[in-house]
RNA sequence: GGAAAGGUAUCGAAGUGGUUGUAACGAGCCGCACUCGAAAUGCGGUUGUCGGUAUCCCCGGCACAUGGGUUCGAAUCCCAUCCUUUCCGCCA
């Protein structure tokens, strides 16, 4: 949710931002509405001030035995003018709301406009394998190394399912422990999350109304604000935590990482070449979330982004770290950077974590603040979120990446001790 | 799913139609006093939000789970919804 002071304030330079993300920003509409909003909301008051004056008379009146009934009648004359007004006020204040709700983050200055096309790679981690024989890609291997089941996963659920099984359901167990070990390390307080939410939870962090098709919706009820969905990934869970709180400005930050399988339609993305689980309909993610001081988010920015690069660099993959231009943010999102691994069989980059600031986007639509000891103020808290990381790219880049002459592939020596001291997959 | 009780501020909790949302009382927190210092004690302060050209005070509106209703006037009465606790039922 933007800030409607700020726009009030400073309508050109906001409109200007929102274009960088390809959006054209019309706030007219919802400036008129406000102002309308104020005026009935002022005449409103005037009259409330007058009957609460007259109502609290009322008493002494009694007492004295004074007559009362022509007061009453011009009473309640009065308190229908008021709900008339109010009701006008009302409407008017939906009106800018539903507007404005709808409506994306503003990016950060210092992103350059435009789509992926003006991603900014910062930084090369690690050196590009090199083959001295055939290289296989990793469908090819998973199923020879009997680590996944693609058969079997479409029999049960379809198309873009999977079964995860014997050493490969252990490597990728592997990984999330190893995740959730680093992040202990760091100080991230563990969540395991209910993995179905609620609608308010999607409008929170700025997923609805927009992508409310792009869930899987339990149907329990025909209107979806009574509904629950599953839940797309753990952010849509962690940054609802604290909906409606004030929090102690000494608590700040507050981070917490989660594990939770991601389910997602990912309608109409399918493509040819995305073959195997590089996207999937349910995938395992260790999330980190943080909720920030405004003045320290930036900083709380860099640790999250480091945090992810610190688990790569630690399964020895080669992969980018890129800064988004401001058209391949994501709505709700000011900031943000991929995390992209290579895969030597598509010959590219994939991305196994996206790392974002939503500023106070996120806590202003689900009303997460804190008490600003300094100004004695309640301001809303900054949200951030970063994977940490997805398994489904990172498990293939592994075995692509590290894979033998042989056919076998090296595990990771940071994950051997999750997986019994095993050091090779063998068929 | 059935029954009962309940939802009031940072927390516990009182208030069950009137002049009082800082809303008794207690705790916490902040400040001051006492003290070499601390504890104890005493005094004072301490909700959020919207609006009034109003980042200092000021004036006004609103908020006692949420949404409606009754009334001149609602934390208080009525209806609906949500949630919590306890008991019972169900439980791959």
């Amino acid at each position: 949710m933007l800030d409607l002071r700020k726009i009030q304030e400073n309508k050109e330079k906001i409109t200007e931002l929102l274009a960088r993300k390809g959006y054209s920003a019309d706030f007219d509409p919802i400036l008129k509405a406000d102002e309308e909003r104020r005026k009935f909301l002022g005449e409103a008051e005037k009259l409330k001030a007058e009957r609460n004056k007259v109502s609290a008379s009322i008493p002494a009146l009694k007492k004295e035995g004074k007559p009362v009934d022509g007061i009453f009648a011009e009473m309640r004359t009065l308190g229908e003018k008021i709900a008339e007004l109010d009701e006008k006020a009302k409407a008017a204040e939906n009106k800018a709301y539903e507007l404005l709700s709808v409506m994306p983050n503003v990016p950060d200055e210092d992103l350059l406009a435009g789509e992926k096309e003006n991603n900014k790679v910062i930084k090369v981690f690690g050196k590009m394998p090199e083959f001295d024989f055939p290289l296989k890609n990793h469908v090819d291997l998973c199923t020879d190394l009997k680590l996944i089941d693609y058969a079997r996963g479409t029999k049960l659920s379809g198309g873009g399912f999977w079964i995860y099984r014997g050493q490969g359901a252990r490597l990728e167990w592997a990984l999330l422990n190893f995740f959730i070990s680093e992040h202990l390390k760091d100080g991230y307080e563990f969540i395991l999350p209910p993995h179905q939410l609620g609608y308010n939870c999607g409008f929170g962090a700025g997923q609805f109304p927009k992508f409310s098709d792009e869930v899987y919706w339990l149907d329990v009820a025909e209107d979806r604000t009574k509904n629950r969905f599953m839940l797309p990934t753990a952010e849509t869970a962690l940054v609802n935590m604290y909906a409606g709180e004030i929090l102690d400005e000494s608590s700040l930050p507050l981070k917490f990482f989660a594990y939770t399988p991601c389910y997602r339609k990912e309608a109409g993305s399918y493509r040819a070449e995305e073959r195997g689980m590089i996207r999937g309909h349910q995938f395992n993610k260790v999330e980190m979330v943080q909720y920030a001081h405004p003045e320290k988010s930036r900083e709380a920015f860099e640790e999250l982004v480091g945090k992810a690069c610190s688990l790569m660099e630690k399964l020895g993959l080669h992969f980018r770290l890129s800064k988004l231009a401001a058209g391949d943010c994501s709505a709700s999102m000011a900031r943000t950077y991929d995390i992209e691994v290579y895969i030597p069989s598509m010959g590219i980059y994939k991305e196994v974590s996206s790392v974002s600031n939503a500023n106070d986007y996120q806590a202003r639509r689900n009303n997460t603040r804190f008490k600003n000891l300094k100004t004695g103020k309640t301001e809303f808290v900054h949200t951030l979120n970063g994977s940490g990381l997805a398994t489904s790219r990172v498990f293939p880049a592994i075995i692509e990446q590290f894979q033998n002459k042989d056919g076998s592939v090296t595990i990771p020596k940071v994950l051997r001790p999750f997986m019994g001291g095993e050091t090779v997959l063998k068929p």
